[in-house]
DNA sequence: CTAATATGAATGAAGG
DNA sequence: CCTTCATTCATATTAG
């Protein structure tokens, strides 16, 4: 982890059962991204940027900046966990489907209910058509956060290393 | 975390209050070990296993199978948190006590609210007799739950990552 | 019914 | 990259 240079308090403030209200209280231990933060961060990896170099990640540093404090090393953080639970869904889901097929002959099994989370923002991969994939534009989206995360995505302009339509892994 | 593999739908009704019948309303919340999975799993954390492998966890996970449906990630995260909850009521345990001892030379200490605890097995740890260190069988214990968890614990034959009688913490 | 507690699950951060 | 710790969120249960 050496991709980090710059880092500042990260105030970020979202959803806190008790709020500090104090001005000499920064007790915020670690960073909470904001709703926009989080679909900006999305959308851009699922437009395929798993792994974005140090230019990048402080580009993208940079955006988030504006809907909340947040440090480079916060966005590292964020695709490298974003990665990591990433692939193991996908291994458990396949493990998942697997085990249902294995057994024996795999013919008269069950269907096991997959799980109805009803998180805020949990799984369920978000296309925000970041990527230069989606010609669509899709900026009905945009309705829950402020109007301005739209701005970054439509006027993001693709990246510089890593905005192929097909997700690298590995 | 990789821990996981492969989960089922943990639809462990133990003590609902109330039945979920509503087609709107398939609140597959949060997976509720059974008494017989939580003595098993305390069983073996005692015994020194608090942080299994992959390979022990589905090994684990087979087990509690038997008394109901659970995953590996189930299993990983009542570890994870069971190590965390652990130790943390620890260090608060620590911290109350050196404060007590501590100001000036630990002399006439006043004795200190404990916190009016009153839950079923609170710090206490509970032996079952998991551990390959307890020579003496402990087949008394076995009287509340389903006399089946006897048969996995007797027959259990010590692990092969972590049955020491020592808790490897990396 | 509401408040407090216990606990399963999610995630940011860090170690190796 | 993979594993682990600490913190936090959401919910289930229990006390008042």
């Amino acid at each position: 982890m050496n991709q980090e240079g710059s880092s500042q308090s990260p105030t970020g403030q979202c959803r806190s059962p008790s709020a500090p209200s104090n001005s000499t209280a920064p007790v915020r231990s670690r960073w909470s991204p904001k709703p926009e933060q989080i679909l900006i961060l999305e959308s851009i990896f699922n437009s395929g940027i798993v792994n974005p170099p140090k230019d990048e990640t402080v580009r993208i540093r940079k955006m988030l900046e504006q809907f909340g404090a947040v440090g480079d090393t916060n966005v590292f953080y964020w695709f490298q966990n974003r990665r990591s639970r990433s692939r193991r869904r996908q291994r458990q889901l396949q493990a998942a489907t697997a085990a249902a097929v294995t057994s024996r002959g795999a013919e008269d099994q069950q269907h096991m209910t997959p799980m109805s989370m009803h998180h805020p923002y949990s799984n369920n991969e978000i296309n925000l058509g970041f990527g230069s994939c989606s010609n669509s534009s899709a900026n009905y989206f945009f309705n829950d956060p402020s109007s301005q995360v739209s701005s970054f995505l439509l006027g993001h302009s693709s990246s510089s290393s890593n905005g192929g339509c097909e997700s690298n892994n590995g």
